[in-house]
DNA sequence: GTTGACTCTAGACCTTACTCTAAGGTTTAT
DNA sequence: ATAAACCTTAGAGTAAGGTCTAGAGTCAAC
């Protein structure tokens, strides 16, 4: 009604997540639209949408909605400190990030032998499994040290 | 006391895990250790000391444990129509794979451009969050169509 | 002027993936 | 031979991230 507001059904949609999600995210502080029509339904400014698109976003590379809120709350000022604060959080969840795209691809490796060697060969495989992949292409070499 | 065999104790710590969590994937079918001493100790095999590495590295990637519980449960054979359903479930989590490592990129571009950006440079930013990193290089062009 | 689609709040409930507790048996070291 | 460190089971409890329900107000259309 006022401007370019979204009333919550409309972005849920667009997001594609319920309404209910988009009242726990405001709920858990991730959100906070500030106009509410007469009626008191909440108007979600483009704003407000382009942050549920990052959060959506961070959700699926595997932040929590705690690390989400965090991030959300970055921000540099003139502040020599905050400054700091923002880089070292950043550089952290770097590593995290880069940890996660190589750990990604080696299992898209697997997943790609797997599809290539098991099926639509010349050459039938008699057995095979995701392990077998795994052990044969030397990635999964008992790297029992999950905890960095 | 057998051959190679771990006890829950050994594998958890070099697995960085719980023995609660093995004992529950255990529980959840994902593990299953055949092995039992005398007195009913479990005793983990060099493959399902793999198997727990496997579980944990997918884990990482972002598979459910439901997920995770059918990639191992995955077995090409000589039944054709096997080797046709494990393609089909293999291409489909690639896809999946290859659509979270690309998002991954994204996000590790965003979490630079603010590392850069925000510190230690010659010009002090004034005034830099991520939501504005994102639209500044226009990855966030509110593509609300998170579901596919 | 009322039907149907939409929104509100508060609070109960659910799933996933553990984590902890209790009550007890085993193994090793002293 | 007994303490300390290990293992067993069954079942209750927890945290994250929603999801559902009830009861009620709102808005557009017929």
């Amino acid at each position: 009604m006022d401007e370019k507001t979204l009333r919550i059904g409309q972005l849920a949609g667009l997001a594609g997540v319920s309404q209910d999600t988009l009242r726990f995210y405001e709920k858990h502080g991730l959100l906070n639209p500030q106009l509410r029509s007469e009626a008191g339904y909440r108007l979600y400014s483009p704003a407000d949408a382009q942050r549920v698109s990052f959060i959506l976003s961070a959700k699926r590379v595997g932040f929590t909605l705690n690390e989400i809120h965090d991030l959300l709350a970055l921000e540099v000022t003139r502040d020599e400190k905050s400054c700091e604060d923002v880089k070292r959080f950043v550089d952290e969840k770097l590593i995290t990030v880069n940890q996660r795209i190589q750990e990604m691809q080696r299992m898209k490796n697997s997943l790609q032998t797997l599809s290539n060697a098991c099926c639509g060969g010349d050459e039938p495989a008699t057995h095979c499994t995701i392990l077998e992949v795994l052990s044969a292409h030397g990635d999964a070499e008992l790297n029992l040290q999950g905890a960095v």
